[in-house]
DNA sequence: TACAGAACTGTGACCGGTCCCAGTTCGGGC
DNA sequence: GCCCGAACTGGGACCGGTCACAGTTCTGTA
């Protein structure tokens, strides 16, 4: 057996400088109340020495972790169908490493899987929590919210009463403006391919569809899907069903509007020569499609740096906001 | 303020149960030299007073974090657009929880990133490190095994003489196992569409391809991507720049097929009833294309599976060994 | 009856940080 | 020359576990 090489510590490093350890770690914490000299003592111990702080012993002191959590609670399919989450994971990965903290993910898909996330988190192993969940009807969210846990949700929780802090794009301006386009564009007939109306994404870009076609609302010409790509052929099957009188198509998931091309491809109609379709989301698949898609861009980056950064400040004690993050529209070849 | 309600720890439960804190250690670690009234009595103040382990305390004690890190160090955009690491992920922090473990996700495009990585691992942040980057020629799997950081590969890496642990498909007997299949619908003129050549799956398809093809192996028929969907339509592109005498297509991912199905299409050929065309993964994608992709199904929660469990092993000590998993093929309607 | 050893239990050191408190030094004002 | 406060420093307690070690009890055997 080699002989077991200590890591150096924070003692190490004071008996290199010729200081006392109490110094080194204020030196590592910002410096405060140290003289010039004593700090550069320090900081080459430090070099010279290969120092790197051990994290337990720091969070034990403290109490806290130095991590946050990236809980997700999504049905599996829809997750893995659709790179979006991918996106706002690595976001915020990034957005934490770049505070020299760490994100732990944590996948609940079972109801007792989800109590053992309130119990991991109400046992301090994480600082906050990252909820992403498109069926922001969650009752994880109120729990962990009561139980006095730091949380921010993605998208606006619509089922519990109350405030949580939470960041997503302004979905009725999005939907507004994605139906803006298309009555532009001199389409009048518009179908849309909605989700599920207990999340803000279903609810809400139907509400800004209604709102923006006023006269022109046909409550034929919509139907519901769960996000994922086959619901949305099945959802132009039934709309085609109803009627044949469309000119556009606006789903409010790039996979829907993938899935709901293929339908219209399916009973000879041309995209977008016969029938425009645009999609929500811009995740990957949407400029790599054929034609590609019309879209409206989440600001995903964005999105999770602000999470983690709120989330930050819900830790330091703020409580946080109802932020709202303005999507972009795409033009692309399909609408 | 509230008053800070100190959460109770192994002496709080030591008290609650009338024995010393040691006992209760004990009975947390499996209960060896325990006695049985001594340990029910120490489990009944577990539930009273609701205690629930530290983690940094334990840590600290032990040195070990509890924790292994997911290490991404795949250039972004393939990552995004295929969401089969996706699949990787969430098997990984399934199995992590059944052990009552974490996963840490990290990041590391360049690579001030990635020495940052090697420090962190250094640091004993984490007990070991799962390592995920189809490039798998990255110096930073060498780097990371030299300095003694338990670490098990997904994928065989290429680039690195010597041993590693790691956990893969069987690269060629599946290209074998499709080349097979395409043979035997009568398809001779077979296109094939590679990989990268320092990754696994862009050098051991290509390889088991060609084996079993034998004599009908055409150089003409081959072109390479970056697994990508645009570079699927490109490649397909360039090979029937070269000829047209084609009646399958082999591609080596299933994004690759769905471009060349795209690329196909605009020439005016018809798949399958032209050209059949299959892919490989079994991603997401593959199930809900138009037409649904003939494929190679990579068993990935087993492999996320069989990773953390060679990872926990090669911790304790054992030297890991290079696993080589079956992938099975997934007819369905290209090809 | 004494004694070995197995089974069990308690005690206290220790892991590597943070933080508070008690000094010490030093310059400036009276 | 003395005192005071600001600036800085050292040292020890503490965070909540684990672990080694020293007892203690109990059973079985010589």
């Amino acid at each position: 057996m080699a002989p077991p090489v200590r890591k150096p510590t924070i003692r190490d490093v004071a008996a290199a400088a010729g200081v006392s350890h109490g110094t080194v770690s204020r030196v590592l914490n910002g410096g405060h109340w140290v003289s010039p000299e004593a700090r550069s003592a320090v900081e080459d111990a430090i070099r010279r020495t290969g120092y790197t702080a051990n994290h337990a012993a720091r969070s034990l002191a403290t109490g806290r972790s130095g991590s946050l959590a990236f809980l997700l609670t999504e049905p599996h399919h829809l997750l893995f169908e659709d790179p979006t989450f991918g996106l706002l994971l690595r976001g915020a990965a990034e957005a934490l490493a770049s505070r020299s903290m760490t994100l732990v993910l944590l996948v609940a898909g079972t109801d007792a899987e989800k109590a053992g996330m309130l119990e991991y988190a109400r046992a301090g192993h994480v600082d906050g929590v990252l909820l992403v969940s498109s069926h922001a009807s969650d009752p994880l969210l109120g729990s962990m919210h009561e139980a006095g846990i730091p949380i921010v949700s993605a998208g606006l929780p619509l089922a519990f009463d109350g405030f949580i802090p939470s960041v997503a794009i302004d979905e009725i301006a999005a939907a507004r403006d994605m139906t803006t386009y298309l009555l532009g564009q001199g389409h009048r007939r518009i179908a849309h391919l909605a989700g599920p109306d207990d999340t803000p994404g279903g609810r809400f870009r139907l509400a800004g569809f209604r709102e923006t076609m006023g006269d022109l609302f046909d409550p034929e010409l919509v139907a519901h899907g769960d996000y994922g790509r086959s619901s949305g052929a099945q959802a132009m099957a039934r709309v085609l069903e109803r009627t044949r009188d469309i000119d556009a198509v606006f789903a409010a998931s790039d996979s829907m509007a993938a899935g709901a091309i293929a339908t219209l491809r399916r009973e000879g109609l041309r995209v977008p020569e016969d029938i425009a379709v645009a999609g929500f989301d811009d995740s990957g698949l949407a400029a790599t499609h054929d034609p590609p898609l019309t879209t409206m861009r989440q600001p995903w980056a964005r999105i999770s740096e602000e999470m983690v950064a709120m989330l930050l400040e819900v830790i330091q004690g703020s409580p946080g906001r109802e932020l709202t993050l303005p999507a972009e529209l795409v033009i692309r070849a399909s609408a």
